[in-house]
DNA sequence: GTTAGGG
DNA sequence: CCCTAAC
């Protein structure tokens, strides 16, 4: 996962180097796209129809119904087998055929504007649960008052939104592939899935909404047409062929997936199995998002981060174990497994179980952004057909048999003021579902059949409203034109950096945990750019996102994006071309997410630097960061060398968060210090380096 | 594996 | 942040 962690900010711009080594790199860069684009076609092609409904208040069930995690079996099934049987079928048409889609959005449950007693229970799960996945650092009480402040924003905020998806599970089978996942949760039971690659056709959801409006007691004064969609799962069943299968929920973080490549080579996309467990949620993980009319604010405790520390420690390893490749392989990331492409790997298919990750077996491709955690393991990494068809998949090498069942996201909870657009409902939705899934879909609106394009329409003009009968709403999952890169990237270690530092790094403010990115909407943001502008046809346009998230996105780099464009209408939604080509994209090394320094890193690095001296990154890195597994000592070292640039240039040249006058002084003063202190040293071996201190 | 420096 | 050379 750790690896495919990128931003693809520069990727476009990126410019090899001249040397034998970059022309190496990019020829397989070549290659890697070449093949990437023979597989486009994805399971994300495959587009998810959600029927929805909507239950009024008077018909809502017990909001037991709520509660999350639960498995809804009854919803996946069948469709499964029946659809992608024509192919030709458009999946709009598809969609309208209820018989043949279960996967629904049920707005099962109304929940009264109020919190709701079983939505705020929720959340106090939630809390609790991230308290308890977190390492003991200041991060839990900011998560926690975080928390409580979203949720009396909620409360407070007429136009708000909240999004809580918790224990997103995936369910998967494949056949080709093999994934096996398990919650989180120890006890979840893990399975295998089969993903036949080739009858993948489409992405269904069906998921249960409990939408209702209504005033809460206590805030009689909101606005009561505010509608508060709760969905309790979101199930992606998207095979073709396929008996129904039972659903069983699954941690995508803890997806493994490997894969087999006939051509040259096997693949296999796993995600660190050694992970900081600590990390590890509990077992659920929440997706809470409040979003209001010009806020969002999205809190996810999805992480991916652990992992990290693996690929970037294994980096080195990669070069030196090339030929233990075959046995080792799957430790490495994919980051470097395009180092070795002319492997000899069996094409049998390989296996691995760590952590519940997923295993795909394929023939023929994918390798890499697998591993990432957040993004769908399974889907992204298979390349599947494509909307066309499976024309493209003649050759039997790039074959992929995968068979993915379904995705669970256990529980939405939105709330909506019925004055809200449509394209806002949409964009909740999506987002919401992106941040669980990782991106790469949109959601569409359908309303009695009817998919509504107009963004700008208010739900009461489309006929959402809270006392209309709802259930001929619906929601599609369509991909997105754009690969959507996972959005926020947890930290990979959270309050890392006051772990361990006995040192004065004490006012290190919590490193920057899932929820302040969240909250910050930076990172969410940063994502997906496009999201607030335009979304006429498309709620999303991705194309811009910045980070992708770790395994996530392959797909730019190897020109997905541009192929990805919005297809208009109908049969986009059916089969655009999923552009998350995971699949290749490992092969090109995927850039780290970028992760600007706060001031607080700032703070701790002039500190060691004044201590350690320039020179000795190492101990600088061990000192003040070693418990930030995403800073290396090379990254150390940069910062510095950019921190005395800044230093040396006028207030108004420099960009970014600007960075206080006395950091800056003293490392003017340390890099003065140190640089004259460095000769002496070398002429009488050891000074004290604690001089300035 | 680290450092140092260019990109 | 990446990539390399040099150690």
């Amino acid at each position: 996962m750790a690896l495919q962690k990128r931003l693809d900010y520069g990727f476009n711009g990126y410019q090899v180097p001249p040397t034998p080594r970059a022309a190496r790199s990019v020829r397989r860069r070549s290659l890697f796209k070449k093949k990437a684009d023979d597989h486009q076609m994805c399971a994300f092609d495959l587009l998810a129809t959600v029927a929805g409904k909507l239950l009024l208040d008077g018909e809502s069930p017990p909001s037991a119904n709520t509660s999350s995690g639960k498995e809804r079996p009854a919803t996946v099934g069948n469709s499964v087998g029946k659809e992608e049987k024509d192919e030709n079928k458009s999946l709009e048409e598809k969609s309208c055929d209820r018989d043949c889609y279960e996967r629904n959005f049920l707005f099962t449950e109304i929940v009264s504007e109020a919190p709701n007693p079983n939505s705020c229970s929720n959340e106090l799960a939630c809390t609790q649960n991230d308290i308890i996945s977190r390492p003991a650092s200041g991060i839990t009480s900011s998560d926690c008052s975080e928390k409580i402040g979203s949720a009396e924003q909620l409360v407070n905020d007429d136009c708000k939104l909240s999004l809580g998806i918790s224990t997103p599970s995936v369910d998967i089978e494949s056949s080709g592939f093999r994934l096996s996942a398990n919650s989180g949760s120890e006890d979840e039971s893990r399975k295998d899935i089969k993903l036949d690659s080739a009858n993948i056709r489409n992405l269904s959801i069906s998921n249960k909404v409990s939408m209702c409006s209504s005033g809460h007691p206590e805030a009689s004064d909101r606005k009561s047409s505010a509608l508060v969609c709760s969905v309790d799962s979101v199930k992606f069943p998207f095979f073709r062929d396929h008996t129904p299968c039972g659903s069983f929920p699954v941690n995508r973080e803890n997806v493994k997936l490997v894969t087999r490549d006939d051509d040259d080579n096997s693949s296999e996309c796993i995600e660190p199995s050694t992970r900081n467990k600590a990390f590890k949620p509990p077992g659920d993980r929440r997706f809470r998002k409040f979003l209001a009319p010009k806020h969002c604010k999205i809190t996810s405790n999805v992480k991916d981060d652990e992992g990290c520390n693996n690929a970037e420690r294994s980096n080195y390893l990669n070069r030196k174990n090339a030929f233990k490749r075959q046995r080792s392989l799957r430790d490495y990331p994919f980051k470097k497994r395009k180092l070795y492409d002319c492997s000899s790997v069996s094409n049998s298919d390989e296996s691995i179980t760590g952590d519940g990750m997923f295993e795909l077996s394929e023939n023929g491709t994918n390798e890499d952004g697998l591993g990432s955690g957040p993004t769908l393991p399974g889907v992204n990494a298979a390349p599947t057909s494509v909307p066309g068809g499976y024309a493209s998949f003649h050759s039997r090498n790039s074959q992929v048999k995968l068979r993915i069942k379904s995705f669970r996201v256990p529980e939405l909870f939105i709330e909506i003021p019925e004055t809200a657009t449509v394209g806002s409902l949409k964009r909740m939705v999506m987002e919401a579902v992106n941040t669980v899934l990782g991106g790469g879909l949109r959601v569409g609106v359908l309303v009695q059949g009817k998919k509504i394009r107009d963004d700008n329409k208010t739900l009461l003009q489309t006929g959402i409203s809270h006392d209309s009968k709802m259930d001929t709403l619906g929601f599609t999952l369509e991909p997105s034109p754009a690969p959507s890169p996972i959005t926020s990237y947890p930290e990979d270690c959270p309050g890392q950096l006051l772990c361990d530092n006995p040192q004065p790094l004490a006012r290190y403010p919590p490193a920057p945990s899932i929820t302040q990115s969240a909250g910050q909407l930076g990172g969410h943001q940063d994502t997906h750019p496009d999201h607030h502008g335009s979304f006429n046809n498309f709620i999303e346009s991705d194309h811009d996102s910045a980070p992708s998230p770790p395994g996530m996105s392959l797909q730019r780099t190897t020109s997905n994006s541009k192929a990805l464009v919005p297809v208009p209408s109908l049969k986009q939604d059916a089969l655009a071309v999923l552009p998350l080509r995971k699949s290749k994209r490992s092969e090109s090394t995927q850039r780290r997410i970028r992760r600007p320094f706060t001031v607080s890193e700032v703070e701790a690095l002039v500190q060691a630097v004044e201590k350690l001296g320039t020179g000795r990154w190492r101990d600088v890195k061990l000192r003040a960061f070693d418990n930030a597994k995403h800073r290396t000592y090379v990254d150390l070292k940069d910062k510095w060398k950019t921190l005395v640039h800044t230093a040396g240039i006028s207030p108004q040249q420099r960009r970014g968060e600007p960075v206080p006058q006395e950091l800056l002084d003293r490392v003017l003063t340390a890099h003065a210090y140190w640089s004259q202190q460095q000769p002496k040293q070398q002429l009488k071996s050891q000074p004290d380096t604690c001089l300035l201190l």
